[in-house]
DNA sequence: TACCAGGATGTTG
DNA sequence: CAACATCATGGT
């Protein structure tokens, strides 16, 4: 059982602590817990489900499977990928410091936060569902709805008493309904997003890995032909998921309410203020949004 | 109590 | 094409 354990060499700039305060952000987050500094979450990899546990050495992120059947090379290296994607450990962050260094704005939050990573959503599904769920909502409010979407019709893992979750398929979601739906407090109009998109991806009409290939202009518009996808979903998605550099959810009232506490100020920035200060953030805006929503978090 | 939440859509002027 | 109503409900 020496295959049940192994590691991911952390690059010099990679904070744990800061990483694992965002994962806290939320005692209502079910896809995965943090105790006692460790990560706990279930992995389907090749149809079979794997609970896994991560900790910090230093330099090293463990990996400790604790849950399922034998890994074989290929599996193992499947989990890696994803927790190097999940916590975007191979970013070189050398080029964003420098620029944040620079920047009136960004230099407390860069310093303060050095090492914190862009923490993404690589499921797709789960990251469209996450952006529609979360529109115009208080965050509370969103998780209590993702749970119980997530508890209700998400494949469960049970290790030592407690249950783990998985997020539910795009095929269970597309059949779902608002009598399904309604008496969780979802609205009308997230029923009908949500399922739109999950039999969207059910019908391969989008995917992941088709969007993975496009210019980050054409994935948008791709995402927004998505019936409930406007500007700041597609933006969200293409940030925390397809991992583009320069997404940038602009109309966020979250970035508006960090900015003008970092400035100091009584009013939210306009648009266009925002539109004017981003110019230095260009090739990192996904990264700077991210470091404004991290200073957002209360203690 | 009114107003704001990590918006998007359909309608109206 | 810009302004407005609507969604649903928790938080403050």
């Amino acid at each position: 059982m020496s295959n049940n354990k192994f590691y991911i060499q952390l690059p010099m700039d990679f904070s744990y602590s800061e990483c694992l305060k965002f994962l806290c952000r939320s005692d209502l987050e079910c896809l995965f817990s943090v105790e006692n500094e460790q990560i706990y979450f279930p992995l389907e990899v090749e149809k079979s489900i794997f609970l896994i546990r991560l900790f910090y050495r230093p330099q090293r992120l463990w990996i400790e499977i604790l849950k399922g059947d034998d890994l074989t090379d290929f599996g193992k290296r499947e989990i890696k990928t994803y927790i190097l994607d999940w916590l975007d450990i191979k970013r070189d962050l050398t080029d964003f410091n420098k620029m944040a260094k620079k920047d009136k704005l960004l230099k407390p939050l860069a310093k303060r936060y050095n090492g914190l990573r862009l923490i993404g959503i690589p499921n797709f599904l789960e990251a469209i569902s996450w952006a529609i769920i979360g529109q115009q909502i208080n965050l509370t409010f969103a998780y209590t709805l993702k749970k119980r979407l997530v508890e209700n019709y998400g494949k469960v893992v049970v290790h030592e008493e407690r249950k783990f979750y998985l997020f539910p398929k795009a095929k269970v979601i597309a059949q779902l309904t608002e009598a399904d739906l309604r008496p969780m407090q979802f609205s009308r109009s997230k029923i009908k997003y949500l399922t739109g998109v999950a039999q969207a991806i059910v019908d391969g009409k989008i995917s992941k890995s088709q969007l993975s290939k496009m210019p980050y202009e054409d994935a948008k518009v791709e995402l927004i032909k998505l019936k409930g996808i406007g500007g700041w979903s597609a933006d969200y998605v293409l940030m925390k998921c397809m991992r583009c550099l320069d997404a940038f959810p602009i109309s966020d009232v979250g970035l508006h309410n960090a900015i003008k506490f970092q400035l100091g100020q009584k009013d939210k920035p306009t648009i266009e203020e925002i539109e004017k200060m981003a110019l230095p953030w260009k090739g990192w805006k996904s990264y700077v949004i991210f470091y404004f929503w991290h200073s957002l978090i209360k203690k």
